[in-house]
DNA sequence: ACTATGTCCTGCGAGC
DNA sequence: TGCTCGCAGGACATAG
């Protein structure tokens, strides 16, 4: 599933492969799910003669920034969902089941997207930021003020992008397990110094999960398509029933705010 | 203003 | 072998 550093990865490979290069021609699925804000037909309109200036992550928005002289400072906007892929292939490839967007380049490739459970989502939008706050850059301070007074699990409230940017199921536990916090606890009582190890563990994980290209378990795949790359070695994630790395116990698995979370019942208090 | 829960969607693995 | 069923979850809608 993407979440900040697969997202991050994907960002990152899309800009060094497509920025500079002019979409000529797009084609849209009218699967309505895809579509909040625009319909497909507005967002073509868009696309169609725009130069891809540049492609980074927001949240866990991939932000496509766009050079078209009737829509200045255009940005179409492309969230992963849990499946979605953006590919750059030949024309030739064959086209994946699921596929939804097809943009043809002025280099002769192929920009694709494809998303076989429809929870991405297209838009367009100018000066997009997110609804919350980075976790990469957010201070200390910033960061145990966020959760002040909140009465909701710690799982939940990491998970909420209103508030962080960019955690997911999988970084949400990962980052719990390494500050030693247990998931349920409500935010609003963690103390300050859980909270700064709260911070310092989850900017540890999604900096190591950056720089090994995300962690591909399941749908993720790169901008190339490749399966894989690095994973990285998850310590409560999916490992429900096996020992602890720190002290042997099971890995116990629960369901907070919906969402199947992982910790260790005697490392994580 | 918060928080909790249901919903969307397909593929895959477990179980029979 | 082939089928059904339940689960996976990001973000939003709705309810409390």
């Amino acid at each position: 599933m993407p979440e900040l550093p697969e997202v991050e990865t994907v960002a990152r490979g899309l800009d060094q492969r497509i920025r500079g290069d002019v979409i000529e021609s797009v084609w849209l699925t009218d699967k309505p799910q895809l579509y909040r804000k625009q319909k497909p037909a507005e967002i073509a309109a868009t696309l169609e003669g725009a130069k891809v200036a540049g492609v980074r992550r927001v949240a866990k928005h991939v932000v496509f920034d766009l050079d078209k002289p009737k829509s200045e400072h255009a940005q179409w906007i492309v969230h992963l969902g849990m499946t979605g892929n953006l590919l750059v292939v030949d024309p030739q490839r064959e086209l994946k089941k699921h596929t939804h967007v097809i943009a043809k380049l002025k280099s002769g490739r192929e920009l694709r997207f494809v998303d076989p459970r429809r929870f991405g989502k297209l838009s367009l939008h100018t000066g997009f930021e997110g609804p919350g706050t980075e976790p990469l850059t957010i201070g200390v301070e910033d960061f145990v003020e966020l959760f002040r007074g909140r009465k909701l699990a710690i799982k939940a409230a990491l998970l909420n992008q209103s508030l962080l940017h960019g955690v997911g199921n999988i970084y949400a536990d990962e980052a719990l397990f390494r500050a030693g916090i247990r998931p349920t606890r409500r935010a609003g009582t963690l103390k300050r110094e859980e909270l700064k190890k709260l911070r310092a563990g989850l900017i540890r994980v999604l900096n190591e999960a950056i720089a090994a290209g995300g962690t591909s378990i399941n749908d993720y795949r790169d901008a190339e398509g490749a399966e894989g790359l690095f994973e990285i070695k998850l310590r409560a994630y999916g490992r429900t029933g096996e020992p602890c790395l720190r002290c042997k116990t099971p890995i116990k698995r629960i369901v907070v705010g919906g969402r199947s979370t992982h910790y260790c019942p005697r490392c994580q208090r």
